[in-house]
DNA sequence: ATAAGCTACGGAGAGAGTCCCCGGTCTGCT
DNA sequence: AGCAGACCGGGGACTCTCTCCGTAGCTTAT
């Protein structure tokens, strides 16, 4: 993003440290974790969060924008390790597993998959929605995924096998045993 | 349940206020809900609503019950009518649409599927579950479903259905589309 | 029909949180 | 050194939950 001056010193480490203690307080607490307390853990006043986040959301997407970037390069990684099929299917285990662990980020996948699509043009969504258009498209062309499935259809199918797994006391054994059924039905057709 | 006396008329018309204005409330504005209003609308003071419902889940599960109990009945019609395969797969999605009409129900029915399953054995929880357990056993042993599925994991792939469809905006074909999937997968193997 | 007794009511208020702003103060940059 | 810019943290305005206790009015016995 343009700057017009780089961030004074103090303000750069103060944003940092918010960062740093809001990842962990939205993985603890879900998306709804205190913002008052999140400033207080990151020894600052509440007035300094507000100005270098103005919205709940902001600060939501901002903590976890380089764990999300990381899951689009991984995307690109597995695609030159693995066939089509199985790189899409690691990768989907590994979005689950890391939507499940970090509780914060269900919610900002969940909103960067919703409705029309019209509002959510964040940063993060495009990211995901990205990753996810080469891994399914690759499958496709080699016959391991049916071809009338759009990636975001995926992307919230997935969400919903999170869901599941959550419910199911998300383990290990149950995400894998979710996703591979919905794997079957999506190599059907 | 045993009652001692009858309810006072007045404590039995307040009752049922209280259940219909909160079936309204839960469905418009979710489980969070605020009881207050919801005792507002009733037109009775808070202290009649936690009297009668000492706990949230409890006002939620009263106010739905009687939904459940007709989705527990909606079973057995259909298995006298369809074939076990097709009788599951239309009540799985008379269940994702109630879910996703009714909002408050949502959280009833996934906290009914929750965990171990050691805490939440309410009357919703074991109602469902039953339903579930006839349609998926009847399925199963005409070869419609695979066998080595739970009914409650179907429970749970099917809260997961209705999450991926509320993202997509609840529409009755994403429904269909996203129940036909899970379908595909879990009749495979 | 009336009165006594007790059930259930109402709604204020305490307590816990959340969000956000503001005015004085301090700090880092030039 | 001087100043723009950032900080701090108290506090206002809300919202929601849940309890308490005086009392309205329903029931039942006479």
């Amino acid at each position: 993003m343009t700057q017009g001056r780089p961030m004074r010193a103090d303000a750069r480490r103060n944003y940092e440290r918010l960062l740093k203690v809001a990842a962990q307080a939205f993985a603890e607490h879900g998306e709804s974790a205190s913002l008052d307390d999140i400033a207080k853990r990151a020894g600052v006043g509440s007035g300094t969060l507000y100005r270098h986040f103005p919205t709940r959301q902001a600060l939501l997407e901002a903590a976890y924008v380089d764990r999300i970037e990381a899951l689009g390069a991984r995307a690109d990684e597995l695609a030159t390790e693995l066939p089509p099929g199985e790189a899409l299917g690691e990768w989907l285990y590994e979005l689950v597993v890391g939507t499940l662990q970090v509780r914060g980020m269900k919610a900002l996948l969940g909103s960067a998959v919703t409705g029309g699509g019209a509002l959510a043009l964040t940063a993060c969504a495009t990211t995901v929605k990205g990753a996810a258009a080469r891994l399914v498209r690759a499958a496709q062309a080699r016959g391991a995924l049916r071809g009338d499935v759009e990636p975001i259809e995926v992307l919230r199918l997935v969400h919903g096998v999170a869901s599941a797994a959550e419910l199911a006391g998300a383990g290990e054994p149950e995400i894998r045993r979710y996703l591979s059924l919905l794997n079957e039905g999506l190599r059907a057709g």
